[in-house]
This record gives structure tokens, C-alpha cells and sequence, in this order.
DNA sequence: AAGACGAAAGTGGTTGA
DNA sequence: TCAACAACTTTCGTCTT
């Protein structure tokens, strides 16, 4: 365990912990300190994806939140529903029990073996246990209503872990979860909408505000830039420059924006990769946010501090 | 030589008839 | 179901540092 006194940056005690996001997070200078939490208990998890795919004897009971039977016998079978229910009721009671546990048994291969993918994707995306559990409940919805015929278990699996991802404002972006599951992108993307709509998942836009902070700490960026940045963001949204526009490349130009004017500078090329557009897109986004919000003294300040 | 910039053509997804 | 459309990408040539 970590056990943090001061912040490393500044030497603040105001430290924050949003264990959803798995961060520990400065409040006096924005540093995020830890974003790895997740990472804690990491062996035995491993542990179970990897025999559980091997052999299939495995048949002691998983103890993790995401059970392969969490939320599926649980359905029909509860006993104290019996005593509310007529005589008349009880036959329908028993079919509906039987039927029950013909589909359990019959996915429940299915659901062990997804799971054990669902956990290995997220713990290399590194994902909060809170998000792990909502694609579990997902995935499970979605094998229970049959939205899984026709296609991969794997790129369900994907999608419902994409989904979970942006329930809990956690985004990453469709190529992290295309790397991490190896399915393509655009296949994530449309189970991922398909599964949403079936199951009535309402899904707010994404606030490119989430990405900020990761792509900050990839690029190494001051804190003081990664505040900027959102500051540049909320500029944006006001003028109402992020309507309709992928979140990620937003994020992206007001990240670099911001590291222009701290004289941090990275170059289009390092700003697109973490961000995954093209520089192309940060070009674009950044010519409009000089345009619209006269950023473009700031930059011309440091520049001649510089020299 | 590397990065920034911009034009043009192509791609995948959404929308509206 | 198809065509128009907007956002984004790819590619490539030119300018700047």
C-alpha cells in the first residue's frame, strides 16, 4: 500500500482521493500523484483469466465481484418470492425456475470464459474495479437477452467495457479498448452501440475534460499546463466549439494550446499519439481555438520570456 | 532536418427522404 | 435503402525554425 504524506510536488497535505477514477489527486496544485490504484490485487486476478482458459476443471468458485452467476439465478429463484405468489402461480413458479436453469447451464460456459476476458482487458487498461463490475453486469444483460448471437464474445466483452468506462467518466478512447482486446475498432463501436440501445443504457457525451488529466500525465505536462488546459476547455465549450467534434481532439489542442503557453512545449505529432488523431485534427481544433478565444497573445507572451 | 501548416481526396458513420 | 453530409484521416507538398 501507498501511504502518502505530503504531495511530492508542492508539499500540500490537501490530498484527494476519487476512488472511481483510481486517482489520488493534489488539490492545491492538480498533481495526480497515483492513477494506478486499480493495480492492487492485480496477481490473483491474473491468476484466475489464465487457468481458467486452460483447463476446465477449475470449478471452485471464483470470489470476485464478477462472478460468472452474479445477477443470473437470482432472477427467478428466490424463495421468499414463493410465499407471495397463489397456488395458481406456482406451477408457472416451477416452469419458470426449470427453464431457468436450462439457459444458466447452457451460458454459463460462455459468461466463465467472457469474464475471464472481460478481466484481463481491464486490468491491462488498468481499469477501476466499480467500472470491471458495470461491464460485468453488462455483459451479463446482454448474454441473458441474447444480444451476443452473431457476434464475437470478445467484442461484446468490449463493448460493455467501453460503456462502463463511460458511465463512470473514466473514457478511454476506442483504440485503447481495440489495442487491449484486439478486436477492431470499429466492431467495439458497434456492438458497443448496439448493446447500449438494446439494454436502454443512456450514455452522456463524453466530457473531453475526462481525457485531460491522462493524457497530461503521458505527456509528462506540469500541473499548472493540465489546469490551463481545462481552463482553455471551458473557453471552448462556451463558444461553443465542441459541439459535434470528437472529444478526444479537443482535449488534445487545448492540452497542447496549454503546454504552449507554459513553454512546455510537445510537438503535434507527441500531442496525437497519446490522444490517438491525427495532427491533422489537433491543427484544426487548435486554429480555431486561436481564432475564437485570442489565445494567441499568451503564446506571444512566453515566447518573449524566453528569450 | 524536423516540425508546423494547409490542400485535396478518401473513409466510416449519421441523417433524412 | 440510398444519397447527402460533417467530422476525421491519409497523404503530400511547402514553409518555418
Amino acid at each position: 500500500m501507498y501511504y502518502i504524506k505530503n504531495c511530492p510536488e508542492c508539499g500540500g497535505i490537501n490530498l484527494f482521493v476519487n476512488r472511481e477514477k483510481g486517482e489520488i489527486i493534489c488539490k492545491d496544485c492538480g498533481l495526480v500523484i497515483e492513477d494506478k490504484m486499480v493495480e492492487f490485487g492485480k496477481e490473483w486476478r491474473e491468476f484466475e483469466s489464465d487457468s481458467g482458459q486452460q483447463t476446465g476443471r477449475r470449478t471452485g468458485a471464483p470470489m470476485t465481484y464478477t462472478q460468472f452467476d452474479q445477477g443470473l439465478g437470482t432472477e427467478v429463484g428466490r424463495k421468499a418470492d414463493l410465499f407471495n405468489l397463489g397456488s395458481k402461480d406456482r406451477n408457472k413458479f416451477f416452469r419458470l425456475r426449470k427453464w431457468q436453469y436450462r439457459i444458466s447451464t447452457a451460458i454459463e460456459r460462455n459468461l466463465k470464459l467472457a469474464l475471464a476476458e472481460l478481466k484481463r482487458v481491464s486490468s491491462y487498461l488498468k481499469l477501476p474495479k466499480m467500472v470491471e463490475e458495470e461491464a460485468a453486469m453488462i455483459y451479463t444483460q446482454a448474454v441473458q437477452r441474447g444480444l451476443v448471437r452473431g457476434r464475437s464474445m470478445e467484442s461484446v466483452v468490449s463493448g460493455a467495457l467501453y460503456a462502463a468506462c463511460r458511465r463512470h467518466e473514466v473514457p478511454r478512447t476506442l483504440d485503447e479498448l481495440s489495442e487491449a482486446s484486439g478486436i477492431e475498432k470499429k466492431e467495439i463501436g458497434r456492438t458497443y452501440r448496439f448493446v447500449t440501445r438494446e439494454l436502454g443504457i443512456t450514455i452522456l457525451p463524453s466530457n473531453p475534460a475526462d481525457y485531460i488529466a491522462r493524457f497530461a500525465s503521458s505527456l509528462k505536462l506540469s500541473a499548472e499546463t493540465q489546469s490551463k488546459a481545462v481552463e482553455i476547455l471551458e473557453k471552448a465549450q462556451q463558444a461553443e466549439l465542441t459541439s459535434g467534434r470528437g472529444p478526444t481532439g479537443i482535449a488534445a489542442a487545448s492540452l497542447y494550446v496549454s503546454a504552449l503557453i507554459h513553454g512546455e512545449k510537445r510537438t503535434q505529432r507527441e500531442v496525437a499519439d497519446v490522444a490517438g488523431v491525427t495532427e491533422v485534427t489537433i491543427r484544426n481544433r487548435y486554429k480555431e481555438l486561436l481564432d475564437k478565444l485570442k489565445l494567441d497573445k499568451e503564446i506571444k507572451k512566453t515566447k518573449k520570456r524566453k528569450r
